[in-house]
DNA sequence: GCCAACGTTGGC
DNA sequence: GCCAACGTTGGC
């Protein structure tokens, strides 16, 4: 079992809208190291925290599942698309995703401010200057220790 | 809206 | 293969 934390630009699709639809593709990842995570470490039932970016706050705004294996990204192909990407084709798709399914939404948002704030998240990767990635591995310690203080 | 940090592109 | 230019991310 790996856990993650996957950001979200919030004006693009924030939790209520994952606990809505319930299930999704989570399309749209253009960044090749991200790409790498979720193709080759991303295991069913993996658990992962649902972060807001651009938001006000920012911070982690509940949990989802791993919910399939990764698979082609098919908005890769969509040419009306955002993410259309004109050198995927089917035989080779460039970027992959899997589906995740909601699993809860925090009674209390931890912002940022509130990772930062917290000794034990010293080493967090996205609390780290300049990173940029949408798709991080967590241990499962401080996966843990988020989840408390979302109580 | 600003801007630092980063990843990608493309000329050489 | 280097690296300047450019586009994007994302906190503030």
């Amino acid at each position: 079992m790996n856990y993650w934390l996957l950001k979200s630009d919030v004006e693009d699709f924030s939790i209520s809208e994952m606990q809505k639809e319930s299930r999704v593709e989570w399309v749209g990842v253009r960044n090749y190291q991200a790409r790498n995570f979720m193709r080759d470490q991303m295991k069913l039932g993996d658990l992962a925290l649902f972060y807001h970016s651009n938001a006000e706050p920012s911070g982690c705004a509940g949990v989802v599942r791993v919910a399939s294996p990764a698979h082609p990204d098919s908005t890769a192909l969509i040419k009306k698309s955002k993410y259309f990407e004109s050198k995927a084709t089917k035989e080779n798709p460039i970027w992959f995703c899997v589906d995740v399914e909601f699993v809860t939404q925090f009674e209390k948002f931890v912002s940022i401010a509130d990772l930062r704030n917290n000794p034990k998240l010293a080493d967090l990767e996205i609390l780290k200057k300049g990173s940029r990635l949408s798709v991080t591995p967590l241990s499962e310690i401080h996966f843990k220790e988020i989840l408390k203080m979302a109580k």
